[in-house]
DNA sequence: AGAATAACTGTAATCGATTGCAGTTATTTA
DNA sequence: TAAATAACTGCAATCGATTACAGTTATTCT
């Protein structure tokens, strides 16, 4: 590997001025810069990024922490993130937490050790340890879908949850449905209370019973969708539609109601939220509330550069519009 | 942000005993130790790695290249890669290239310009430009399942795709299958050669005809599997069990298939590859080929992580087991 | 033509670490 | 107890850039 003295040597300058005709162009007269770039093409110099940002004390980096890699829905936000950081030449460090706070702290710990200038967490927990917590005090981070615990309010891009589960409870309302069940993701987080108000305050205006205990599931899975579906089929009263948190519980939940010979939609209907692209190809495609991944993936990354410029934010919370899509997997409750 | 020098101040000792301290503690003394770790602690000292980096020459992260993030298989892959990775004090900047020539060129020139130490291809093309090829003759560079076509031979983590076609084939015409179709995906790629060359063996020692008019696809997605299902569909000898490159592809597939009201396995089997997680839930469950994703990942660190460390490969191909997954898609042709 | 200004370019300090070498102190050994 | 050795520790050079400042040359203005 070649270093900026070399192309010195070459061109006959000094490291300011290659430093500058790269950086800086038009700072160097053009006779000397096209000398310059003839020595550097010569000698294959590529910089080291890594000895320029300790001198500029920016990476150009973000670290991304995902809490589980294999949700297809994170994948789209990660794509937004990655198109969009590309764009404005910083790179992506990728960390796969599984929900496990050591692996959050430690990669949450690269923004203070200079590795990353920014953070983006695609979950609800304050992903720094509590020594780190006074230095994290003033690093960029942004959160996607749900709101990060801590005394600060860090700036956040959502959808409104409680409305999205609105249309979808007033959907399934106006097929006559009532009795429902809710197989839900993580329970604690903010994105479970919302949704969970949503679908309550709707099934209230409509004078329907529900109580809690038609609410199991407590992870965004397959497996969780089969156990949760397996549940609720085994309740004296069976629900005639499901809420499902994401569309993979959906997918789990349809595979074990098929298996207990019982029809999609005719016996129950199953809604998803997400829209993965699978759940237009699943039999049957699945009715559920899509949401703009991509861009806010790109959104996240918008919010997270300014506050590495320190660019004033304009509001704290991006509310990002949903859009009820409906197939085939709700349908009338069967007389 | 504090630095080393302060911690010095508040320590009482030089530079460099606090960089021991951290490094290699068994080189300081215990008194002076505890006292350098209270003043870290103190301070809220965190090292600066890029700094490290310069001095050491190591970054300590490696570039992964995906063509295509969306594809969950990959997923897998990169689920392991970040594992071992994460385990072996390395971090994982990801480039989505898209198949984009000129983001592969600048994602595989941050090992080139020191931000990364190894890189990891999941596809078959040359990442480097062509004026960095020189450069990129001593980069540590591993592919998984394709191979990368360049002069030199650069390792690779593969499955053996001919042996798994074989598979697939057999079980096929052991249902008593004779009329089949395949749709494939990058039709350029070692393998799609190797998987064709597979199936095609076996149906040359069964007698049984082939042609490649038959095979249609040019891209891993569920569109593909779509619209390629579709043109096998109208073709005036319909195949009774197709061949998918991938499960995307044959999930695709299915859902074109059943729009034209035939059923599999009954009218048409289909059979995918990869085993991706959610082809045990679609309806109905996929036959496919399953590919040992997560540790493909992790080999692909085990190599790299070799590579940079100059030690020794013990091969240059290294061939992962597969497994075919019988489920409900193939059955026996209809008499 | 001489002065003022603009346009380049180089010197050297700096970023925040790491590490070879030498110096100091403590511990063994004879 | 003196000499030899081991165990620490610090000085200062170094990694490969960037950049303030000053110095030099070229251009413009009166």
């Amino acid at each position: 590997m070649s270093t900026i003295k070399e192309v010195c040597q070459l061109a006959g300058v000094s490291t300011a001025s290659v430093s500058r005709a790269l950086k800086n162009p038009e700072m160097v007269n053009v006779k000397t810069r096209e000398r310059i770039f003839a020595a550097i093409a010569k000698s294959g110099y590529r910089p080291n990024v890594l000895a320029s940002s300790v001198k500029t004390g920016k990476s150009n980096s973000l670290v991304v922490l995902v809490p589980n890699l294999s949700n297809p829905f994170f994948l789209k936000i990660i794509q937004g993130i990655e198109k969009a950081a590309q764009e404005n030449g910083y790179s992506v460090l990728l960390g796969d937490t599984q929900g496990d706070p050591k692996r959050e702290h430690e990669y949450a710990g690269m923004v203070l050790s200079n590795r990353a200038d920014g953070l983006i967490h695609l979950d609800h927990s304050f992903p720094f340890s509590k020594s780190d917590a006074a230095l994290a005090e003033k690093v960029p981070m942004v959160s996607v879908c749900e709101r990060i615990v801590s005394e600060k309010q860090y700036p956040v891009i959502e959808l409104d949850n409680y409305s999205a589960c609105r249309a979808l409870a007033k959907h399934l309302t106006s097929y006559g449905h009532k009795h429902f069940g809710v197989i839900a993701g993580q329970n604690e987080s903010q994105i479970f209370r919302d949704r969970l108000g949503g679908i309550k305050s709707v099934l209230v205006e409509e004078g329907i019973d529900f109580d809690d205990s038609m609410v199991v599931g407590n992870e965004y899975s397959y497996e969780s969708g089969e156990a949760g579906a397996k549940a609720l089929l085994s309740r004296d009263i069976r629900p005639t539609a499901i809420f499902c948190f994401n569309d993979d519980i959906a997918i789990g939940a349809i595979h074990e109601i098929k298996k207990h010979g019982l029809k999609v939609p005719d016996d129950i209907s199953v809604v998803g939220f997400d829209n993965i692209k699978v759940s237009a190809y699943i039999d049957p495609p699945l009715t559920t509330i899509d949401q703009p991944a991509y861009e806010m993936g790109r959104k996240a990354v918008d919010v997270v550069l300014k506050q590495i410029q320190k660019k004033p934010l304009t509001r704290n919370r991006e509310i990002v519009q949903f859009n009820m899509v409906e197939r085939a997997s709700s349908g009338a409750v069967r007389s």
